[in-house]
RNA sequence: GGGCGAGUGGCGGAAUUGGUAUACGCGCAUGGCUUAGGACCAUGUCUCGCAAGAGGUGAGGGUUCAAGUCCCUCCUCGCCCACCA
């Protein structure tokens, strides 16, 4: 069969797009505006599979937009920074800034072989001064309203290596690059309140058009629990230990006290041999040994009991790590009777336990099992009887608690020990002091004097210049911050700066972000769902609320797409030896068809794995060889109507999937439409051209050399989608399914419109009918117009 | 351990609100064309059955005139979170 010249059908209509490229007028007010976003890539060097899944699938929407009068934003760039450019820095002697600047230029060149039509004009670099300036601006007004603070917090750190690892670096709790199971070091670091903002981003969920699924997911990493706060007297002391529980009803049963190691009162008793060398132990505890081994260890502290709250029965306390610090008080209530960890701590330590819900399963003799369900309350004094739902709130007021609501998320911590970085725009007074470095020093520049292989400090510690720097603008004594920021919060805003990103006097015009936010539909992987999804959902807020931004959410459609996998079905990795080297495919099959191949197969917004498989691609091309031989015998008669009928038909379904990103099925709908041609002996032009139009989206650059050689006008990418009468859908005829009984029994063919009474007179002349009917009336006639009759008997 | 999702031909997958299960493509089979073909064309391809027909969407039950779709129980797989009180 004839096949195209991939190479110089693609090369050239790459060039006419490239000629033909306008940048995207945002301030255009004659069309509709449409955002279409996809993540912007890390410049790891070469683009794989994977980022061809995302953008040529986006570009189709993009393509499929325009036809249909959109004005589209569709702008790329690149997440800059990070820690593999250290990496490849220290193994290959350059620097990071180097490193990863070829990357992107080797990356750009990729883009624009699959044929997207990203808008380069737009493109931002989050490693630029120029665009991280703004980061750092945007970070002076969250530290100015009180939403970044310092405190102390456990930091990872590799004792092989001796350098703080970033959470990224952690595999399963060893050091990503050496293997040692790694440490947890204290160091005041930076936060995020994104707590603050827990309740916003958990309830704006709802109206957000999400799958359900991924809102789910957020929801859960927020991890809203209600319950009380309460309050057990230390005996003998004013003092308290506050406790978080979500089952105040079971406060009758509490039989011990436990607390976190990182509680004041387990470090006010490490004067305890036990205790001291409980703490040294847990703080020896590798991230791995907390993971695997769950069991409850802990110890008693000596000479300190509580008070319960209503009965005033003196209770001992523990410390033990199962309890977590940075969690509710960090202290908790045991009740081992109706809580599986309590009961399994007290079942290793041999404690009492107390059931107070019944019909409670426990026996206070066998201790089997503790009862975490609902019942009546028992041993629970003047509450005996009542339901525990019920009296909940009750006992909670009769202890003198308060009723509180926790949340699983945690602050988020920014400051990176980092070299690849935006550098956090601090400065300490003599004091130690922090202060933000004012708006007229930004961009506060990342220092190239700087020795960034690993050797226990922040790498910018080592950069004479940074000192000077600060002695020279804010004077002697004063001392620069070292961390640099977490990548995601770079990645938090880009979405923002697209819109504008040259501008020098403002982070992204007002103007423009009440245009074009929220962007429309977003696309990206499903592993960001509770990392770069929710950062910038709440960064979004806080600019929000700082009346920065126009719009409570940053995103209104969010899509994730599949994962394509190698042909052995397995994750591509180099190390299993299945990566799929998509320039490799291009250059055998072309850009189109490895193109229609991601789009056929399988549908995008779902969480799918796909295998890829070479004579998937084969197949492609084989579609668009045909359609490529159909240019050979065009006439130009006018269409009959049962090709319009075809076109109006696939029209109708290239375009509502499309919009559901369910390209898969729009690419068969071209398929049926093209098996409908072949079947005639000549396609009228016109015709033809219509279907190049329905397929332009897809296969870009065939189309559009198939257009402009059978003599169609300018680019087929210029072209409105077409439109068609909408009673070319309506059949002269319809089939309807005749059932008897739910089973079907054969089908007739009857007049559009027919009414159900002749819908029946005529389903009754079918002999599998008169049959299945064996001579009864149907009891019941069921009629679905246009599609089924079913007669009950 | 918890949460979420998914199980449809040999394979990837189709199937608006419950309404002809398996569209489209791959693979395979047979035939054609051909010196040849891993090219192309035609036909076929869920199972049983010569057929009429019957059965069939992980298993079992339920609701319904009608269930891949809704409900319950179970099994398997995948992803996420993992002591969150």
């Amino acid at each position: 069969m004839a096949t195209y010249d991939h190479q110089s059908i693609e090369k050239e209509a790459q060039e006419r797009f490239a000629a033909a490229a306008t940048p995207t007028d945002l301030s255009d007010t004659s069309r509709e505006p449409y955002y279409l976003l996809f993540e912007f890539p890390y410049p790891s060097g070469d683009l794989h599979v994977g980022h061809w899944y995302a953008y040529a699938l986006t570009d189709m929407y993009a393509r499929y937009l325009r036809m249909r009068g959109k004005n589209v934003l569709f702008p790329i760039g690149f997440d800059a920074f990070g820690l593999p450019a250290e990496n490849a820095a220290i193994k290959y002697g350059k620097t990071p800034h180097e490193w990863t600047y070829a990357n992107m230029e080797r990356m750009r060149a990729q883009i624009r072989s699959i044929g997207t039509t990203v808008d380069w004009s737009k493109e931002i670099a989050t490693c630029e001064p120029s665009y991280y300036r703004w980061t750092q601006w945007l970070f002076t007004k969250l530290f100015e309203h009180n939403l970044a603070y310092r405190k102390e917090a456990p930091v990872k750190w590799c004792p092989k290596d001796q350098t703080v690892l970033a959470n990224e670096q952690v595999i399963d709790g060893v050091c990503e690059r050496c293997g040692t199971e790694v440490e947890e070091k204290r160091l005041t670091q930076w936060f995020l309140k994104i707590t603050e903002y827990a309740e916003r981003l958990r309830a704006d969920l709802d109206a957000l058009p999400w799958r359900e699924d991924m809102k789910d997911a957020q929801r859960a990493w927020i991890g809203k629990s209600e319950g009380a706060k309460l309050r057990f007297q230390i005996a003998d002391t004013t003092d308290f230990i506050e406790v978080f529980t979500t089952r105040p009803d079971t406060l009758f049963g509490v039989t011990y006290v436990v607390v976190a190691p990182e509680h004041a009162l387990a470090l006010q008793h490490a004067n305890q041999s036990a205790v001291a060398a409980y703490l040294e132990a847990t703080k020896k505890k590798s991230e791995r040994e907390r993971m695997e081994n769950k069991e409850k260890t802990g110890v008693r502290i000596e000479d300190v009991s509580v008070l319960h709250p209503i009965t005033g029965e003196a209770l001992p306390v523990f410390v033990a790590d199962y309890v977590l610090g940075s969690y509710g008080t960090g202290a908790v209530m045991a009740v081992p009777a109706h809580d599986e960890r309590d009961f399994a701590f007290a079942q290793k330590n041999a404690l009492p336990m107390k059931v107070v819900i019944l019909p409670g399963s426990l026996s206070n003799e066998e201790k089997v099992s503790c009862y975490t369900g609902n019942g009546v309350l028992s041993n629970s004094g003047t509450f005996d009887g009542r339901q525990n739902t019920e009296a909940m709130w009750d006992i909670v007021q009769a202890a003198g608690g308060e009723r509180t609501t926790n949340y699983r998320i945690r602050d988020w911590l920014v400051s990176r020990q980092r070299y690849w970085g935006c550098p956090i725009p601090v400065v300490y007074d003599p004091e130690g002091k922090p202060h933000v470095v004012p708006a007229e020093h930004l961009p506060w520049e990342l220092p190239t004097d700087v020795d960034f292989v690993p050797n226990g400090k922040s790498p910018l510690a080592s950069s004479q210049e940074l000192h000077d720097r600060v002695t020279r603008i804010f004077g002697e004594g004063w001392t620069p911050e070292y961390d640099t920021l977490d990548t995601f919060i770079d990645s938090s805003w880009y979405y923002l700066r697209y819109l504008d990103p040259q501008n020098e006097h403002q982070f992204s015009s007002p103007e423009l972000m009440r245009k074009w936010l929220p962007v429309n539909r977003y696309s990206g992987g499903s592993e960001h769902t509770t990392m770069h999804l929710l950062f910038a959902r709440f960064f979004h807020k806080a600019l929000y609320d700082l009346a920065l931004v126009p719009t409570s959410e940053p995103f209104a459609e969010r899509f994730n797409r599949g994962l394509i996998l190698g042909t052995d079905g397995q994750k591509m990795s180099k190390r299993s030896g299945n990566v799929v080297n998509p320039d490799e495919v291009v250059q055998e099959y072309g850009a189109d068809a490895v193109r229609c191949y991601l789009a056929f197969i399988g549908p995008y917004n779902e969480p799918g794995h796909y295998p890829w498989k070479p004579e998937g691609v084969t197949a492609m091309r084989r579609f668009l060889d045909r359609v490529y031989v159909l240019s050979q015998s065009l006439s130009d008669e006018a269409a009959p109507e049962h090709l319009l009928r075809v076109l109006a038909t696939a029209e109708a379904k290239v375009a509502a999937d499309t919009e559901r990103f369910k390209l898969n099925t729009a690419l068969s709908g071209l398929m049926v439409a093209l098996n409908a041609f072949e079947e005639e002996k000549s396609v009228p032009r016109a015709a033809y051209h219509d279907f190049l139009r329905l397929l332009a989206p897809f296969a870009p650059h065939l189309t559009d050399h198939l257009f402009i050689t059978t003599g169609g006008e300018g680019s087929v990418h210029a072209t409105p989608w077409p439109a068609y009468d909408p009673a070319l859908l309506v059949s002269d005829t319809m089939t309807i399914v005749v059932q008897v009984g739910g089973k079907r029994r054969g089908e007739i063919s009857i007049a559009a419109g027919a009414s159900q009474d002749e819908v029946l007179a005529k389903a009754l002349t079918e002999a599998a009918v008169t049959a299945a009917l064996g001579g009864k009336e149907p009891s019941r006639v069921i009629y679905v117009p246009g599609k089924l009759l079913n007669l009950v008997v």
